[in-house]
DNA sequence: CTTTACGTTTACGTCAACGTCAAGGAGGAC
DNA sequence: GTCCTCCTTGACGTTGACGTAAACGTAAAG
C-alpha cells in the first residue's frame, strides 16, 4: 500500500463512523456544523483522507471536553498552515501557543489527579494489610 | 494559622463559589445532586474543608469532560477510602485501577497532540522564515 | 424602621450534542 | 419488476448542566 494510495482511500459514512467509534448522524451532524465538507458521490457522502484526520481531531477534542465550537478553531488552525500569508501564520503562531499553555495545564491537572488516585490507592493497600 | 485552623474553616456559598470560580446556582444544583452536602446554619449552607476539597475533585472532573455522575463516582470512592470493610476496599481498589489507567491513556493522548501542536507551530515557523 | 444586600426555594428556560423517527431515493440481488 | 438494504434529508425529542426569574426570609446599615 504506497503512501497515494493510502491517501486516495476514501470512506463512506457507514465505514468512517464505525471504524472512529461514532454513528453515522454524528458526521452528519458534524456537517451540517461545518466541522466536515466531505465530497458529495451523487448524493452520498464520500470521505478522504484528509476528512477523515480532520474527524480524527474533532473527537480527541471532544473527549478532552473541548465543545464542537472549540474543535472546529483547533481543526481550522491545522488547515490554516498551509497558508503563505504573514499576518495569518503570526496569528495562528500565536493562537497555537494559546492552545499549547493550555494543553501543559491540562497535563499537570491529570498529573496531580494521578497522583491522588495512586495514593488513596496505596491507603488502600495499607488498610488491607492492616486487616491481615 | 495552624492546621487545624485551617480545617476548622468554613465558607459561605458565595465565598465558595467565588473562590473556586463557580455561581451559587451550581452549587446549590450539586447539592440537589447530591454531590455535596454542607451544614445548615439556620437556613443558609455553610461549607467545610471538606466540603471544598470535594468541590475542587467535582471541578476537576468535569474539566476533563466526565458527567457529574462520573465526578460522583470518584469523590465518593475517596470517601470511601476510610473504610474498614474488606470487600469494599477490594472493589475500590479495583476500581481505583480502572480510573487510573484511564488517566494514564489521556495522558498519552494529551501527549500526542501537544507533540502534533508543537509540530504544526515549528512548520508555521519554517514558512515563516522562508518568507524572510 | 426601612433600605440594601445578601440568602432561600420552586419552577421553568436554555443550550449543546446528539438520538430518533418519518418519508423517501439509489442501487444491487433475485 | 420487487424486495432489501443502505443512504438521504428534515423535523422533533432527549439529556446534562446549568441559567433565570419569582417570591420570599434575614440581618446589618443608615
Amino acid at each position: 500500500m504506497t503512501r497515494t494510495a493510502e491517501e486516495a482511500r476514501t470512506w463512506t459514512v457507514r465505514e468512517l463512523a464505525d471504524e472512529l467509534g461514532v454513528t453515522t448522524r454524528t458526521l452528519r451532524f458534524y456537517e451540517a456544523e461545518g466541522l466536515l465538507r466531505p465530497q458529495r458521490l451523487g448524493t452520498a457522502r464520500l470521505y478522504t483522507a484528509r476528512d477523515r484526520a480532520r474527524l480524527r481531531l474533532i473527537l480527541r477534542g471532544r473527549r478532552f471536553g473541548m465543545t464542537l465550537a472549540e474543535c472546529r478553531e483547533i481543526v481550522d488552525m491545522y488547515d490554516g498552515a498551509a497558508t503563505s500569508e504573514r499576518r495569518q501564520l503570526e496569528v495562528l503562531l500565536a493562537r497555537l501557543g494559546d492552545v499549547a499553555r493550555d494543553l501543559r495545564a491540562r497535563q499537570d491537572d491529570l498529573r496531580r489527579t494521578l497522583a491522588e488516585v495512586d495514593d488513596v490507592a496505596a491507603r488502600c493497600r495499607d488498610r488491607l494489610d492492616e486487616l491481615g
